[in-house]
DNA sequence: CTTTGCATGTAACATGTTACATGATTCA
DNA sequence: TGAATCATGTAACATGTTACATGCAAAG
């Protein structure tokens, strides 16, 4: 059972947050966890009639759907369990790694490119803090705690692009057979 | 097509650096690639089947499998397409997110597990590091840089997780930037 | 009156894991 | 002899994406 869904428990999250359509779960988990989160309409329909059946959520009249009192303690319940260990799929890193077949250029262009994207993602994490601030939610340190992840990992990136790009560039060690 | 196999590319480029058999090649990827790839057997043997198929693949009088010319042309071309961008899915993420059901202590806990996890990579991380110094292959300079982007994202982790704690135990002061 | 956004859903497909069946060889 | 490791494979299942079909309502 190690790949339990998480779906439920995003769908769960976001209800728990404010009552929405299954429409409005989706863009709910968009606007606040879009980047480190994704979920599909394909995946929320059925996730949400399975938590019907369950009775964990209700919908209202105007088909909006509801956390229940038991969707509550479940929710709580598999917010305890232990985060489940993604099998790791860094399809950067697994370029990286054969790096020799690729050639030196396009190395260092691929490391050019990640860094783009990181410093990227840093400016609208940015933004996202502020945001953040302005609204001063009572959820404000965990949703902050999530941003701040991001710009922690993103800056870890750039540093790792600045130390790799002087491996790779040194013409010593990094001679193709 | 968004959603192409890297299966192929991480069997392939595995298959590059030596011949192998099937369990093998799985051998040669937890001990490599461990840290941030995975394959299994019923991805594995299916794969190369394909690979084989299609000539990319051969298969020697022992039974392992030796990449064929055509086979490093399609390594080199995977390689240099963009990475996949996985679908963000953080467990770890999605339960600080939601925090405030899951209570401040279990909270906190989740980060010390999470911090413990982290430190406990950094000291894989330097073993590898090392190994890869004593064997002085022309790849070091690749597989160490995938290792440094380990150590890299561990520091981050490990960082983050001090200055959530202190935003988690004194909720008031979140104003630091 | 047409585009855009809201809203629901499903079917086909892709991907990947787990559990099992099977057997050979190696080594203590 | 018995355990561990090497080795191959498949079937059932779980998960998740993409593309499509459908329709309503608001805004321009």
């Amino acid at each position: 059972m190690s790949r339990r869904s998480q779906t439920r428990l995003s769908v769960l999250g976001a209800l728990a947050t404010e009552p929405a359509t299954g429409y409005g779960v989706r863009r709910a988990i968009i606007e606040t966890l879009g980047h480190f989160w994704h979920e599909s309409f394909g995946q929320i329909y059925p996730t949400l009639a399975a938590l019907e059946e369950d009775e964990l959520v209700e919908r209202d009249a105007d088909g909006r759907f509801t956390i229940t009192k038991r969707g509550r303690d479940e929710l709580a319940s598999m917010l305890a369990e232990e985060p489940e260990a993604t099998p790791p799929r860094n399809g950067l890193l697994l370029r990286i790694f054969f790096a020799q077949h690729l050639g030196r250029k396009r190395a260092l262009e691929l490391l050019e490119s990640t860094a783009d994207a990181a410093k990227k993602k840093l400016a609208e994490f940015d933004a996202i803090e502020r945001a953040i601030d302005e609204e001063a939610r009572p959820e404000a340190p965990f949703w902050r705690a999530t941003v701040r992840y991001g710009v922690f990992h993103a800056r870890a990136t750039i540093a790792w692009v600045e130390e790799t790009r002087a491996l790779f560039e040194k013409p010593r060690a990094a001679k193709s057979r």
